[in-house]
DNA sequence: TTGACAATTGACCGATTGGTCATTATTATA
DNA sequence: TATAATAATGACCAATCGGTCAATTGTCAA
């Protein structure tokens, strides 16, 4: 086994227990049954380590996001397969999730909380993207409250239910949000938030990115992954962007090929963005 | 002035800015301008000191919440009185909300999330005091739910207001909440939360304090703080529960006497309910 | 079988931590 | 002023941290 991904799988379930600080390399290196020189063979330091789970963990959420954003059609599900997909991805990966209400603004490094931020930016964009779709004019003045209300149901919802042990209806739980967040949409006369309080826009990682830095991720990944329908589509996509011969629907079923491998789904959404799919 | 007091209310400062575990007892001490002895003549450890700043701060959040509950007549402004006087509370004790917000579930020491558990209970049994007394049967199934919604709101706006330089309109964000809690109350049709999934009555902070235990932390209180009204008051009070001999009119003046002193919220707050104010 | 090269190890490093305690300074009492 | 009691100091401790690197083991073409 690659021992990058074991020392983020074997680490995280330490850090979810502990915490990052609390949680040593020698205890990593010992859960993960390999030496302490080893786990810098694959990390330069612990940050590293924690940067990477971020990343890794935080595109798919990010991407999950936008992938049912973009792929629902029906405006009356939009917020349905929101929340169900969101509480999905932290059920999945709960370990993570843990991680993350335990830190949260936490953890002195300037780095992580910019890398944090950025992609709280990028899910505050998300919502708000469906909620002027969703409800166009008629939530003009509260519709940055609204994106605030929504990211609180979700932040108490969820440790509700990551304390419960007991499974959790998601059905359930996501069409009371949808009641919800309707109620307040259609019928809230005092916003509390202005454009200018959250400034969305001068994030970093809403940067337009090239060509080459997808092509540069690309190479990297297909590298990675093993042989599978997931790398021959990669390879396909990759040959496409350099030189596009192949027509909108082949590339929109090589997106889908690859969208659900964990490996994938960045590059995915970055296609989706510099395809204007 | 007092060792205690100085070291709580430097190293809070600290810890804002770093959290507890990043900040060495050292740095505390030197910020105090005093010897790493001299600190352990006050605390008998860290973890003692950071459960005493939880329980100084976590005391008077809960006392300050139930006070404008109990004291507020009006049901119509019940809400906003609420909601004002809580983050009016963050925003006065803003170093601790952000230690708060910075540990939130983190911190592996079990004293800690047990502490905290139980003030969130308490914080809980508020809200849904508030809830039944305004709305009353209509919330019936609902209700657990609208405390959820209320602690999100609360958690969620806090994190932006306290990010926020600029000094925040109290009054608006509150109109704005009330607005949002009143269209959840009155329309939402979906529970989610049963009462079996929140189980209030387990914890051991909502048990009965004894009168002996009261008088105990009565004795402490008047041998910390200065020669006052509070502190005659507080004598007064003491001899009451000992052998009641004042009116209740008296008693209540008394309490409205102690009320705002930092040191005497919490014995406010247990005379309270020991009396059934 | 050899030897060049890469992968892996764990003893070791300096720094820092929370906590101790013999010693010293200060204050109160007589 | 002399003495007892209390408050305060900071050098010191063992433990632990993230990180390094000389030494060892494993791999594979020649």
């Amino acid at each position: 086994m690659n021992k990058k991904q074991l020392i983020m799988e074997k680490s995280l379930e330490l850090f979810a227990k502990q915490g990052f600080e609390a949680t040593s390399i020698q205890q990593i290196t010992d859960y993960c049954s390999i030496s302490k020189g080893a786990f810098y063979l694959s990390f330069k330091s612990k940050d590293e380590l924690i940067l990477a789970l971020i990343d890794h963990f935080m595109i798919q959420f990010t991407a999950d996001a936008d992938y049912v954003v973009t792929n629902t059609e029906d405006d009356e599900k939009l917020f349905y397969e929101f929340y169900y997909s969101t509480f999905h991805s932290f059920q999945k990966h709960s370990d993570f999730t843990k991680v993350l209400m335990k830190e949260q603004t936490h953890s002195f490094n300037k780095d992580f909380i910019i890398k944090m931020r950025a992609y709280d930016k990028l899910f505050e964009k998300t919502i708000l993207s469906m909620i002027e779709r969703v409800y166009g004019e008629e939530v003009e003045h509260t519709k940055y409250d609204l994106v605030y209300c929504i990211k609180g149901f979700i932040s108490i919802y969820s440790q509700l239910f990551l304390l419960q042990k007991a499974p959790v209806d998601l059905n359930l739980l996501s069409r009371s949000l949808v009641e919800k967040t309707n109620l307040l949409a259609r019928h809230t006369t005092i916003p509390f938030i202005s454009q200018e309080m959250i400034q969305i826009g001068n994030e970093p990682l809403n940067e337009e990115v090239t060509k080459e830095q997808i092509l540069d991720i690309m190479e990297q990944k297909i590298e990675e992954i093993e042989e599978s329908i997931e790398k021959e589509s990669l390879i396909l996509l990759k040959q496409h962007l350099i030189e596009p011969t192949l027509s909108q629907a082949i590339v929109k079923g090589l997106l889908e090929n690859i969208r659900n491998h964990p490996h994938c789904k960045w590059i995915s959404y970055l296609l989706r963005g510099y395809y204007k799919f």
